[in-house]
DNA sequence: AAAGCCTTTGCCGACGTGTGCAAAGAGGTG
DNA sequence: CACCTCTTTGCACACGTCGGCAAAGGCTTT
């Protein structure tokens, strides 16, 4: 257990260089040399230790993968394709799970310790200081799904564009009182949804009511929409997450209400559930591969350049038209 | 960027080695001496670098964390219970898609050279020689959600008792022609559930048919239980995990059968949608957080103890009692 | 065959840290 | 004050690898 260079140089009888050099791409070998140590190296069943080499090329090909959301299903679709995606470029990802007990901080200092090259913030609110902590100690860092702000590189959809395509769609199909149901009312996400909604909605000479889910969750969409239920309601409304949307869909259903024909609904992300029959979801398709992958693009790009400015990269979204809204008229 | 050791001891005036002790738990120092050093180190946001202490003390505290099923919502709270537990520990989840392109000897490989201490592999099938490949190793490794083998560490449920649950409840609940829709058919969890409730069903008088969809999905659960509604069918099918249980209610509903005055469902997992109102899911409940926090302490075990004999460690089930499934009669 | 060039090889000193060992210091006892 | 013991400190080497440098080797050219 735990062959090293030395044993596969003295058993290949060559100098402990020549070992490191067969294993190292772009160096100097003769082929005779490669396969001598090669056949070594196989028969000891020897590869290196990536965590000694990363001491002096400094390069670990470690990423910090930071969520705090492993309760809305969309996230399992996020980190199949982060995974993929990172395995692909020989990265590897380092999975932090940044839930409310959880002191950012210390992910900040376990990160460093085990100097992963690259973060990836996976939420829609970045903590605190966070970014600045390692952009300080020089490492990349990527904010997945974040508002745009100047200072960290950010990828994701332009959710006050997303907003304004939910309102169009809204009024084209004949809806003229809409409603906009949010996440948290402090998640940027749902500010800006809200922001674009409204003013497209007012343009086009429609009438908008506001109101916001504790969370972007199940329960909480299906509380918030039993809630507005119960008041006079809207024709039709956006709700900013898909799975919330799935709630608000299963508080109609038990007011026996029809969808679309009695109230209409429109998502956003177009996650996998959404296509499910027994859902079928009239949604915003959020293009979570490109978004995946220019986050990755975005953090390999700093770290051949680490002093470049901060970049934003904006992904277009589209409807899915589906069961939730109806025909336009 | 890259405050060491040396950077410290300079500025304080002190030895490396005194530094390190400050550093190490158990380490003789003075409390003047670690005053000295603190203080130092905090002026400079010095901290250990992990990587390089792994390089002596033999210890990274990193851990593959091994999936293959990124499609499962169910998985999602897996994940979230490994990376708390895992955190809570002090250990690191190195996560890895073991993806059908991906090839197993590669991820072997890749966690070696990143001399991970331990790997979790939450799948119900583990690839051929991985477990060995990782003993060979030294690595501690245990099979969450496994099937018993004696060789490696597993943990999991019973998966033949649940089984006989599902055949004995649907039978005091008084159908009689019992259903087993299995995932795809050489999963070992399939298998056994299959085993079980055929042999509990025949002993308590029932008729049994079975069958098996593609893969453990929506899609393929629908499609499997639209494919059975054509034939003379069951009067109550057991699903073999709640999101196929979840497409065949979807394909159920759609052929305008009521649930459960014309079909009885039941699942197995209890995953957190079985619970959502518009699914509400009648279902063997998997305790996922006494498995998780099992496996890690199984894990720690062999840390402690490499030579120690594999261990099984299976947690009880129970029925969750929702909609899907008639009282009992 | 000698000279020149380019490739290949080995030596040695990093990288940032832990730890055994011996020296130095502190504190107590007679 | 001398002696002993226990704690604290520093030195030096090790962990597994990479890469600069110079020596050695191979090949072509004159």
């Amino acid at each position: 257990m735990g062959v090293t260079l030395s044993d596969v140089a003295l058993k290949a009888g060559v100098s402990r260089a020549a070992v490191s050099r067969t294993f190292t791409a772009g160096a100097s070998v003769s082929a005779k040399m490669r396969a001598r140590v090669e056949a070594a190296a196989q028969e000891l069943g020897y590869s290196p230790n990536l965590l000694a080499r990363s001491l002096t090329t400094r390069k670990t090909q470690l990423v910090g993968l930071v969520s705090n959301n492993f309760h809305n299903p969309v996230f399992l679709q996020i980190f199949d394709l982060f995974t993929k995606g990172l395995q692909e470029r020989g990265l590897r990802p380092l999975l932090v799970n940044l839930s409310d007990e959880t002191d950012p901080a210390r992910s900040v200092q376990m990160l460093r310790q085990y100097s992963v090259e690259g973060v990836i913030v996976a939420t829609s609110h970045l903590p605190d200081g966070f970014a600045r902590a390692f952009r300080d100690a020089g490492v990349a860092v990527v904010h997945a799904f974040g508002r745009p702000t100047g200072q960290t590189d950010v990828v994701g959809i332009d959710n006050v564009a997303a907003g304004q395509m939910a309102a169009q769609t809204l009024i084209a199909r004949g809806y003229r009182h809409l409603g906009f149901m949010g996440g948290p009312e402090q998640a940027s996400t749902t500010q800006d949804r809200l922001a674009g909604f409204t003013a497209a909605a007012r343009a086009l000479g429609g009438v908008v009511s506001h109101s916001f889910a504790g969370a972007y969750s199940f329960e909480a969409g299906r509380a918030e929409m039993t809630r507005l239920l119960a008041c006079p309601r809207a024709e039709a409304y956006f709700c900013a997450d898909d799975v919330l949307t799935i709630g608000a869909l299963s508080a109609t259903q038990a007011a026996s209400l029809r969808v679309p024909d009695d109230l209409g609904l429109i998502g956003l992300n177009d996650m996998h559930m959404a296509a499910w029959a027994n859902i079928n979801l009239t949604t915003i398709h959020q293009p979570f591969d490109a978004i995946v992958s220019g986050a990755i693009d975005l953090m390999q790009d700093r770290f051949a350049d680490p002093t470049r400015a901060a970049q934003t990269r904006l992904f277009p979204c589209h409807i899915v038209d589906r069961g939730t809204l109806r025909a336009p008229s």
